[in-house]
DNA sequence: GTGAACTGTGTGCGACATATACTGTGTGCG
DNA sequence: CGCACACAGTATATGTCGCACACAGTTCAC
């Protein structure tokens, strides 16, 4: 699918990584592609990713739009180069010390970098979006942050991934409440909802969505919960979850030996 | 975003959960919701999910293009449905008793579900998707596999959460791998990588991916290994960091008080 | 200086989602 | 009992996109 030159490595990726040897032949070049991304990241941050089409973003540079394609060999390849650019992490990140610290530190990084550019997660991920600089960069980091640990790479690979998995979610669900409000969160939503989703089909999360049958608990700007316990928790349902997986690591840590210095790795 | 009806429930919502009320005036109905998300999911099974378009999808049924939005009202409320539907699960499913045994097999579940149609991972999930009638259902059985834990909801949910989304990265993962193949698989894919992943650059990280540098370590097939430990262990990964969260469930349940009897919840 | 390697341009095509107008059908109401 | 209207499926059209291709002007290698 990604292109791939003959190294086979995605053209993306070389690009990315300022790979690309400049050609020396021809006129000077008007564009580049940081200013194509970076003028790409502005549409989506302002319009949605759907806003994003070669014609606009050549417009937003004063080009034609097949001049974009002398940068970028297919859109999808733009949508990963700006991707990649849109998780850039600052450069001077110092992560705290002490692996729970660092690892939450890092976590809210990456949180706050979804948050900042929400549509990356409309972006499909593959292999090639792991190849990218800040990926492995970001990869990089969160692996330093569990440097202590003794646990095999395999296990901290792991963290990292489900680390930044959940952060996703976490940006997503929030998005998603934000955008189209709490679906249910009218009295006739959660009514319907409510004849389809009973305690007897559903007798362990029907909890959840019951809060509106007879009394619906509004407040007052439409933020009504639904869900009610996890509408507030968005954002606690990030640290707790982050907080079991460190229990995870901790209890692993224990056990594979209470105490011995740290593993030379 | 997705359309919503006076009741404030996405049509998508109603559909799934069949809450439709059919016309009475008309002619029969030549279609049914069912049968189109059949023949999209086929489709996007047999071509991918680009091969879905309306056009396409009404071909194969037989019928002219347009009749197809007598029964959605749009291309994305029609993935939703195909999305919702894939992810269907077998009927009967009885877990194992025991949390731990639940929520694995609960987990191998979802990973089965993506692996059956993982264009499903494609389409981007909202608000509007976690209401619909499977994720619903699978939500309701993951939370019955952790019914005898003492948490309480919110660390479930989070735990369902987390989980799910590590199913999906994972069968990503795998798929992505299968696709393409390893990326730097080859000699000078490594090489030119390990170019700009160096050690220095990347202190934690870069082992992962310097096995061309020197000796590139090739097998017959071309699946040589560049994230070395990975490979063999996409499957691995998941049921290791699968086991990770579940000693944080442990730890957690120990501490909050070592026997007592199962909350009345 | 000349030609090959390039850059940006302009036009056009094919794919696609979807609006709109239309024809035929079956039913509930008068 | 019949007829108007709600509804099914159709036919045609439109607007948006990504992108191919051929061209014109530019700059460097030799």
């Amino acid at each position: 699918m990604a292109e791939t030159n003959e190294t086979g490595v995605p053209r993306a990726v070389l690009i990315a990584w300022g790979m690309e040897e400049a050609p020396q032949r021809g006129p000077s070049r008007g564009l580049s592609h940081e200013r194509i991304v970076a003028t790409g990241i502005e549409i989506a941050d302002a319009e949605g990713l759907a806003a994003v089409t070669m014609a606009a973003l050549a417009k937003a540079l004063g080009f034609t739009t097949m001049s974009l394609y002398r940068y970028v060999s297919s859109k999808d390849e733009l949508l990963l180069l700006m991707q990649d650019a849109a998780l850039k992490l600052p450069e001077d990140v110092v992560l705290p010390s002490g692996w729970r610290d660092g690892l939450r530190a890092w976590a809210e990084l990456l949180r706050d970098a979804y948050r900042a550019h929400p549509w990356v997660l409309e972006i499909p991920r593959g292999q090639t979006a792991v190849l990218m600089p800040n990926s492995v960069r970001a990869a990089d980091l969160g692996l330093g942050a569990l440097a202590e640990l003794r646990s095999d790479r395999e296990s901290k690979l792991g963290v990292i991934l489900v680390v930044s998995q959940l952060a996703a979610s976490m940006v997503e669900l929030e998005r998603s409440l934000a955008e189209e409000g709490l679906v249910a969160a009218t009295a006739e939503g959660a009514a319907v909802l409510g004849e389809v989703i009973t305690s007897e089909r559903f007798p362990h999360i029907a909890g959840l969505y019951a809060v509106g049958a007879g009394a619906p608990t509004e407040t007052a700007d439409g933020g009504a919960p639904l869900i009610d316990g996890a509408t507030l928790g968005v954002d606690d349902e990030f640290g707790l979850t982050l907080s079991l997986l460190m229990e995870g690591l901790e209890a692993r840590e224990a056990q594979a030996g209470p105490a011995a210095d740290p593993a030379p790795e």
